[in-house]
DNA sequence: TAAATGATGTTAAAGACTGTTAAAAGCCTC
DNA sequence: GAGGCTTTTAACAGTCTTTAACATCATTTA
């Protein structure tokens, strides 16, 4: 049960979602159902989760958005669309929020299995990964624990810092939006609650000086980014 | 992973866009593909690209004007063209816009793969660039930090001030074109933002002022030029 | 060539954003 | 319901970017 990989499937038809569920778990994937964007994006920003199914429209926020939200704090993590009839417009628009493919709906099963391998092989996803830990220059960091570990010592991270330091982890080196990842870690991006994140990014930058060579920039109105010289 | 290929494609067909896609990534190039012209242009400001591969017929913004608008800013990243048919004309002008070589339409991906690894071996990019760090006289600049150092010393640059500097550095001995310095570091060339690039090009001045050799230079109605000497 | 027009140079102020600390509020456990 | 921890709010200092203002320079026009 450990390497399983886990599949997020987002669509909205009870049948067809509750049918490719079963589909996709007898085929050996630990998958979750979700049944509109909103409780979609929840679950992935609570869950690990190395593959993820689209439907594109869907009440309450469609495929695309969501697509661009969990683009927005994971820049990697494969997904594959499903798209009613040949609605170009959609599929284009879908690809540039990074889609790793799309599928016209009446389609096969077998087909999409078929399309989640071809991706996981080219993504080489050596199975399941979402990554344990993260190397941050001289630290080791271990999300599931909220360790932080340097030289043998090791201290214990609050969930929010946790939670915000592996979100900048993900983008290291490149930018974490402040709007990103407030509606990750907070779930709302108003004004206090950046505010709040600002203190923990200050916390952050604490616990992590004893690397000096590592670094929380700030991108000016835009966001954060962990720099880790290569 | 660190030394890869990055290849920024640009191709409004999804199917192609997809297969060429698959087809680079299994050949080891760290490919990201865009579906309309603008799009592949915010992409390429943002990221860190290597080699280019644009169709030339597309909607929103087509493939020379894309072509154009970045070798604005960026005079020497490898592009290839792709065009449909034999339209002698729109090659010719593809050319013009700074393509290093062009694929008319039914083409085999062996020679696509061919022909790029041509221009990059001639254009000896010994794997991937984009350097890290810019001499500037006695300066030495990294844009990843915004670290401009001199004499042992070194100063942090705002988020800004790195941007049109590193601009500045790409395009170093030649001009950069205001409107695409802009469009580039702003997002948008009205006669605000141009007031405010004035403002910074004053105030690299003053960091840049140590060295007497260097220089900004204003180019009157076009825009600015860093002066090395060599 | 002088005046007019437009572009740029420079500084300072205004406004927005961020850094940091400490106090207040919330939450959980015993 | 007290104590300990986490999170939010408040307060203030500091930084970054834009806007405004005025001076200067370049080019065009009369």
């Amino acid at each position: 049960m450990e390497n399983q990989i886990k599949v997020l499937l987002v669509e909205d038809d009870i049948n067809l979602g509750a049918l490719l569920k079963d589909y996709l778990i007898a085929k050996g994937y630990d998958t979750v159902l979700r049944t509109n964007g909103q409780d979609g994006y929840d679950a992935f920003v609570k869950g690990e989760f190395d593959f993820l199914i689209l439907d594109v429209m869907m009440p309450v926020k469609d495929g695309i958005t969501l697509a661009k939200e969990i683009r927005g704090i994971d820049k990697t993590v494969p997904m594959l669309f499903l798209t009613a009839k040949s609605m170009k417009e959609d599929t284009l628009e879908g690809f540039n929020a990074g889609a790793d493919d799309y599928m016209t709906k009446p389609f096969s099963m077998e087909e999409l299995l078929a399309r989640m391998n071809a991706i996981l092989r080219r993504t080489s996803n050596d199975g399941p990964k979402e990554s344990n830990s993260y190397q941050i220059g001289k630290f080791l960091f271990k999300p599931k624990e909220r360790l932080l570990e340097i030289e043998g010592e090791s201290s214990r991270l609050t969930t929010k810092e946790s939670d915000l330091l592996k979100l900048l982890c993900k983008n290291a080196n490149g930018i974490l939006e402040r709007n990103d990842a407030l509606k990750a870690v907070w779930g709302d991006d108003n004004y206090f609650n950046g505010r709040s994140m600002d203190v923990y990014i200050a916390k952050l930058r604490k616990h992590l000086k004893r690397d000096n060579k590592i670094e929380i920039m700030n991108i000016h109105g835009r966001g954060f980014k962990l720099y880790l010289p290569d």
